[in-house]
Formats: structure tokens, C-alpha cells, sequence
RNA sequence: GUCCUAUUAGGUUAGUGGUUAGACCGCUGGGCCUUCAACCCGGAAAGAAGAGUUCGAUUCUCUUAUAGGACGCCA
């Protein structure tokens, strides 16, 4: 049975590459029709943000990730916040003292930043010195026990072995081999008494029975240190997988400089949850065929750990944009005009009956990005309120004679009988334009900014046609009215 | 500084020890024609540099360059 888990600290909104790491292990635990667990990891109580769970479950709620075990809906393995498991870390990290493969540590703050200034100076890694430092080995027992009893601060620290190649495998990476000199003796347990993220959460993902520790990239080095815990527990590791990093355009790592990063942010911009979702599934990993478009269903039944890639992903915003038009011009238009309704009304339009939006709905999607651009790009089809067209342009029409002629036959000659068919209303703009001696093709984009405001729009007869002969004569009007 | 990783058209990305190196966006030519857009049919356009292994390297190895990541009592 796989058993997976996305575990979120609670800093702040939930980020992009946080959703992509949520949604990859959820698409792996359904397409193995496996478990898929939300875990809090607060065990940094400086940087608890209040409402931070709650908003990043809204998040992850909004783009379909959903959860089977969580502080919110429960389970056999919890709890699933680790603040509310404090006794257990204490209690594993001390089993690891006793059988040798941790230690005390009594540092201050000041001698390790010593430490590390020391080793920078030299030019050598900066890493904790069990052999010159503060410790149980150092200290020798005695004196060890002395100031353990009269409650000196003291951490606890995992005791690597210093001659031996770590070596696990990762389903993205492949073989990784590690060295022990290269990794540090971690801190486990802090003076507080709290666990570090590392004993944390391999204690959980033992306790929770993971099968698949599905992470981002960014964790990669520590591994071979929770590696090391597994072994000093006696305990099988699960299997790893670190995501590749995703990165701003110019290749460092996604920040909030470069544009949107939180999930909150795309919600606000418009996007649907579905084309950020499928987005973002390609980002690190492909199907291995040419589809980019996936539903929710397609992208868990064509997920797989084997097509994520090693080099990081570059978030093309551009690239998102499109997706988001072609779920657009795919939905059903009906939906989004309930979707939207609501907007045009506090946008004080007056033709919103909602067939008559999805029908615009339909005729404008295929020219915009996001289906709130709909309200402001069909601003001559919801109210009789135009906006303001270039003076000059405007002027250039207004002094055109032939033009003036030919609208003047196109106000006269308008009616629902012509509106009937695409062709009769090309076979009558056709007459107006030849009784002034005009191409049709001349006539038609100034009769649309006549209409519509705009020079970028649907096809001609269909705005008229939804417009209706008693909504085109003002504007028509407005426009012969003018002096030449 | 140490360790690790990546580098394919203008952008984002597939694939491969022998291929016309594929796709989407963008660009461009044309079609449609009721302008623009959309749509349809075409086109141009790519394996960082050097060396090695090999009959043959974009693919494997090494060096260099560039970019990134990790090196906390943060996660």
C-alpha cells in the first residue's frame, strides 16, 4: 500500500512549488490508489503564522488536492501536527543517545558561530567539530553528567560516521553516494527541547508507515543524514524522490521578486484551478508524449516518478497564460456565466441575462486570457456605455464621406430580417458599401468601431446580431450625427 | 570555500550511441475573408566550449565555462 505525505511548515500562504510538490505526491497515491497524508510541521515555533494551516488547506482545497489522513480530516496515524507529538521525538531522540549513535552537545550560539568563522577563515566546509567542541566525548561522562544534572542548555546531535560512503537510491536522482565526512553531526533535539525538522519527521514517516517520501529538491543533501536515522533506529527507510527545483525565468531559484509565487496570487489574477494545476504538473515532469493538455483524471493516470526530471523547471508565466486561454475556450460557457455574473453586476451593466452572457461568453473567449477579461473586453455587449476612441481615429471616420454615405444606407436598411443569417447580413453590408462606391472589406472595421468602440472584437455579424437592431441604431446615430 | 546538479531553436521543453533531433508558444509565408483576432495549411529556427572512448557521440567519460542548489538549535 503507498503511503505518502505532504508536509507543510505553517510560515505563511502556500507556495508554488509547494503546490507542485502537494499535487505530485496526490497524483502519485491515487494513480497507486495509495494514501495521501497532510502533516503539519511546526516544530519552529519562532516562525508559527497564525491561520497559515488553514489558509494553505484552502489553497490546496481550491486546486483539487485532497487529503486522506490530516489534522483536519482525521485518521489512525495521528496526530498529524507535530507540535501535538513533542513527547515522542524526546523520547526517540533519547533511545538514540543510549545506544551510541548520538551525543550531548553543550555549545553556546557564540562558540559555534566561533566555530564557523574559524573553518571559513581556513577554507575549509563549515561543520560541527566533535572532536574540539563542547561534548559528551570531549567533556568526558563525568563532567558530562555534572552538567546535565544541574540543567546546563545541551543539544542532542546525531554522531556520523566519519569513514564510511552513505548511499541511498532515489527514484529521480538515481544512485546518490554521500560521504560521511561531508555531513554534518545534525542537531536532533534543540535545547528547547523540540525536534528539528530531521528527527521529526523521520520519526514520522516511520510512524506513519510512508512508503514514498516525495520532496523537493532543496532536501536532497540532508538525506543522507535521515538515511543514517533510519539505520540507527533500525528502521527500513522509505523510498526517496526529490523534485527538481522550480525557477524564475532566470534560473535562480522561484522567488517572489520575479512575480507571483503564492497559490493565492494566481487565484486572485483569474486563473482556474485546473490549467494551474496542469500547469504545474509539467513543471519537473512529462508524459512522455506530445499531450499538454491533461484533466485531472488523465494527469493521475499518466503521472509517474520515472518521468520527473533532474534539471530544474523554469516557471514560464507566458506559457501559463496560454493554458489558461485553451481551458477557456474549452469550458462550458454556461458555468462561467454564473462564474462571472456576479462581477458584471458590480460592474453596473444591464444586459446580463445569463444566456445572453454565455452566449458573449462564447463569442469573446477565444480573444482573451482569463474569463474576468470578459467583462471589460465585452463592455459594448453588457451596457450602451462605449468607451472613448481615439480622437483621431475617430475624426478620420467621422470626415470620410463615402463612409458617412454607406452607414447612412447600413442605419436605414438595418433590420432583424437582415440579422437573420450570416449570409444576408453580408449580402446587405455588401449593398451599403457599394452605394457609397466603398469595398465591403473598407467598411466593415470602421462600422465595428462605430459600434463596438473597439477594433479588435468577434466576428462582425455575430456582434451584431447579439447587439439587436435597437441597440446598434444610437450608436449608429452618435456617429452620423457628427459635422464632418 | 566544500559537496551536488543542470546546460537542446528567440521562450518553455521531449527524445536518441546511427533519426529529416519532436512538440507548444513566439516569429514568418499563405489560405479563408467582413478589418483585427481566431481558425486552417506551410516555413525558418536548436544539443555551451574543448578533449577522450567509439566505425560512429547531442546521447558515455573528463576538463573548462555559465547558472543554480545545499552546507543553521529554519523547514
Amino acid at each position: 500500500m503507498v503511503r505518502v505525505r505532504f508536509a507543510p511548515s505553517p510560515t505563511g500562504f502556500l507556495h508554488i512549488g509547494s503546490l507542485r510538490t502537494a499535487l505530485y505526491n496526490y497524483l502519485f497515491a491515487r494513480r497507486h490508489h495509495g494514501v495521501c497524508i497532510l502533516r503539519i510541521e511546526d516544530t519552529d515555533r519562532t516562525r508559527f503564522v497564525e491561520g497559515a494551516i488553514e489558509e494553505q488547506i484552502a489553497s490546496l482545497k481550491w486546486a483539487g488536492v485532497t487529503f486522506d489522513e490530516g489534522p483536519h480530516v482525521g485518521g489512525q496515524h495521528g496526530p498529524y501536527t507535530q507540535s501535538e507529538r513533542f513527547d515522542l521525538y524526546r523520547q526517540y531522540g533519547m533511545q538514540l543517545v543510549e545506544n551510541g549513535t548520538a551525543y550531548y552537545a553543550f555549545d553556546s550560539a557564540q562558540e559555534l558561530d566561533d566555530m564557523r568563522a574559524r573553518q571559513q577563515n581556513a577554507g575549509i566546509a563549515p561543520k560541527y567539530d566533535r572532536s574540539t567542541m563542547r561534548n559528551q566525548y570531549t567533556l568526558g561522562e563525568a563532567e558530562t553528567r555534572r552538567l546535565l544534572d544541574e540543567g546546563a542548555d545541551h543539544v542532542i546531535r546525531l554522531k556520523v560516521p566519519l569513514d564510511e560512503e552513505i548511499r541511498f537510491h532515489d527514484d529521480v536522482r538515481g544512485d546518490v553516494v554521500v560521504h560521511g565526512r561531508e555531513i554534518d553531526d545534525q542537531v536532533l533535539l534543540k535545547s528547547d527541547g523540540f525536534p528539528t525538522y530531521h528527527l521529526a519527521n523521520v520519526v514520522d514517516d516511520h510512524l506513519m508507515e510512508i512508503t514514498h517520501v516525495i520532496r523537493g529538491e532543496e532536501w536532497l543533501p540532508s538525506t543522507p543524514k535521515h538515511i543514517l536515522l533510519y539505520r540507527a533506529f533500525g528502521w527500513e527507510p522509505p523510498t526517496f524522490a526529490h523534485l527538481p527545483l522550480l525557477l524564475n525565468p532566470d534560473r535562480s531559484k522561484m522567488s517572489k521578486r520575479h512575480g507571483d509565487v503564492m497559490v493565492t496570487d494566481f487565484i486572485k489574477k483569474g486563473y482556474f484551478p485546473e490549467s494551474l494545476v496542469n500547469y504545474v504538473s509539467l513543471c519537473g515532469w512529462n508524459p512522455g508524449t506530445e499531450q499538454e493538455l491533461f484533466s485531472h483524471d488523465e494527469l493521475i493516470a499518466a503521472f509517474s516518478l520515472e518521468r520527473v526530471s533532474k534539471a530544474g523547471a523554469i516557471f514560464d508565466y507566458r506559457k501559463l497564460d496560454w493554458m489558461n486561454a485553451e481551458y477557456l475556450k474549452a469550458g462550458n460557457p454556461e458555468t462561467y456565466a454564473d462564474q462571472i455574473l456576479p462581477d458584471l453586476a458590480q460592474m453596473g451593466y444591464t444586459y446580463i441575462d445569463r444566456d445572453f452572457v454565455a452566449k458573449v461568453i462564447t463569442l469573446l473567449r477565444e480573444r482573451v486570457t482569463f474569463l474576468k477579461d470578459i467583462g471589460t473586453f465585452g463592455d459594448y455587449l453588457f451596457g450602451d456605455t462605449l468607451a472613448n476612441v481615439d480622437p483621431t481615429v475617430w475624426s478620420d471616420l467621422t470626415s470620410n464621406d463615402a463612409l458617412r454615405t454607406a452607414l447612412t444606407h447600413f442605419r436605414a436598411g438595418l433590420s432583424a430580417d437582415v440579422l437573420r443569417d450570416a449570409d444576408a447580413f453580408k449580402q446587405f453590408a455588401s449593398s451599403c458599401a457599394a452605394e457609397a462606391g466603398m469595398k465591403v472589406g473598407a467598411m466593415m472595421k470602421p462600422l465595428r468601431i462605430v459600434l463596438t468602440h473597439r477594433d479588435v472584437g468577434a466576428e462582425l455579424y455575430d456582434t451584431v446580431a447579439l447587439l439587436g437592431v435597437e441597440r446598434c441604431l444610437p450608436r449608429l446615430d452618435a456617429f452620423l450625427e457628427v459635422q464632418a
